[in-house]
DNA sequence: TGTATTTATGTAGTTAACTACGTAGTTTTA
DNA sequence: TAAAACTACGTAGTTAACTACATAAATACA
């Protein structure tokens, strides 16, 4: 990290948090292929959520994930492309599209978590510094459900 | 935060700081338009360098606020849209472009100069939890520099 | 000194999220 | 019970970063 923004600190936190995401997620996709494994990083959440919740609407797997639902719908279909999940409509509301995942997604999660559980601990002992990550984030993000930076600017 | 993510937790963490980056720049943007400053939160760390350094060329802003040149590039490009910075060859080598701040350029930074102390406080108060955000980002930087997080899976 | 390499800049296209808007079912209400 | 409002889903276009590639100037080297 260079001089400057260190310099300026507090106010280039949104950029630092902003590559420090991307270099996560590139690293996660090397680790990925490095286990011969087809899968992206950003299909995680969706994966992970439908594995534990079974079958989901789209606006369902979008709130659940923290999500927009148009976001939402493009991981869908870069995952009903790669037939990890399929859909069909909901008999008792129309509007609906129930997703769930395929045998071949079932799969995938066998195969996967052995390595989910190797990215764990690398990440954990990335992340377990002095003032831990993961509990900061955790801490900033309930502080901001009550009051967000905006506000707090405002009422200052 | 939803559930799901929460209870896979690390494995999202590049999603979750994605989104913290995102929700910031946005109240950011709000808080120069409540102040009346036409101001995007992404140029701050250019024109916070160039109001640090003076005449810099692109490669230099790039290795500065630690983009890649072609984002810094785009990011000049829209700077001297706003004439806020002016560029000139550099007679000694002809490929360079020195980059520095204009009247305007200068004069913004006065007025934002308030803001930005006021954004620095509200920002305190929010990231100012047990586990600090900040120093985090600090150390896990550090110690991505000297092993990521592919190679600590890898060498696990 | 002419060729090869490196460096600085630029362009094109990609990515992964977003907002805005539209349509079709469902529910509420006058 | 017809109209209004709401909800679910979808599409189009935007954003802010990126990678890959191209070109021109400067430098190194045979």
């Amino acid at each position: 990290m260079s001089n400057v923004i260190d310099a300026s600190g507090i106010l280039a936190i949104s950029t630092r948090l902003q590559r420090l995401a991307d270099q996560l997620r590139k690293d996660g996709q090397l680790i990925y292929k490095a286990h011969g494994i087809e899968f992206e990083p950003k299909w995680f959440p969706v994966i992970y959520t439908l594995h534990q919740k079974g079958q989901l609407s789209v606006m369902e797997i979008a709130t659940e994930i923290g999500y927009t639902h148009p976001s939402t719908i493009s991981l869908l279909k870069e995952l009903e492309k790669q037939k990890l999940i399929r859909s069909k409509k909901d008999k008792q509301d129309e509007r609906k599209r129930l997703l769930s995942l395929t045998e071949k997604g079932e799969e995938l999660i066998l195969q996967m978590k052995p390595v989910w559980k190797r990215m764990q601990q690398a990440l954990t002992s990335l992340l377990h510094t002095e003032n831990n990550l993961m509990s900061a984030i955790e801490e900033v993000e309930q502080k901001m459900e009550k009051k967000g930076f905006f506000a707090r600017e405002r009422d200052l």
